[in-house]
DNA sequence: CTAGTGATGTAT
DNA sequence: TACATCACTAGC
């Protein structure tokens, strides 16, 4: 089940990125399905955050997807080379915003194989949120869809896929950030990763 | 550790 | 119109 429209609209942008933690994100790109449990979340609170792009109400052609209010897909060219998927959150107006950093494949693999360029036994890390994007084939088209309908969407944790223990610290490459890379605003599950 | 990548934002 | 920057990754 879709997690439902009105999470997405949630103030508290930190509480929603922990609890998107053991959720499954489903991709439909050109008609291949995948699903990845994800892993590694971090949020970016909007206008008083500096590590954020709306930071200081910043309202540019590449952030407005940020205020458009929360359930969309906020996708960015990061590198000239990364697509990084957010999930905007928070009311329309405040632009909240959670990196999903890394996930576990759970369906299609044969699909992310493919687009990660690896062989048939290699294993598959989505440890990163520019390889995640990748696999998943979220592309900067992707950016303002709308997380309700059946390009992009999110599932409820199941119970048997709930998480261990979850790790909160800081969050990465945001040393432009000054005191707010302090903020400990990046989740992961203990026990798939540590780093 | 370092190079590569190109859209984006900010300043001319 | 120009230029610096960057929520990263792969390969030493």
């Amino acid at each position: 089940m879709k997690l439902d429209s009105d999470f997405y609209l949630g103030e508290n942008v930190v509480e929603i990125a922990k609890y998107l933690l053991g959720c499954s994100i489903f991709t439909n790109t050109n008609g291949l399905v995948c699903s990845a449990l994800i892993a590694e979340t971090e949020a970016y609170a909007g206008v008083s955050d500096r590590a954020s792009h709306a930071w200081g109400k910043r309202l540019t052609p590449r952030t407005t997807t940020m205020y458009e209010g929360g359930g969309k897909a906020y996708v960015y060219l990061c590198y000239g080379v990364h697509n990084l998927f957010n999930v905007v959150t928070g009311p329309k107006g405040i632009p909240h915003a959670v990196l999903i950093r890394g996930a576990i494949p759970l369906t299609n693999l044969k699909t992310m194989r493919n687009r990660l360029g690896l062989d048939d036994q290699k294993k598959i890390n989505l440890n990163g949120p520019g390889k995640f994007s990748k696999a998943m084939g979220i592309v900067l088209n992707h950016n303002g869809i709308d997380l309700n309908e059946n390009a992009i969407w999110i599932e409820k944790a199941s119970i048997d896929s709930m998480p261990g223990p979850i790790i909160q610290t800081t969050r990465i490459g945001i040393d432009y950030a000054g005191e707010d890379a302090k903020l400990p605003y990046r989740f992961y599950i203990d026990e798939y990763w540590r780093k």
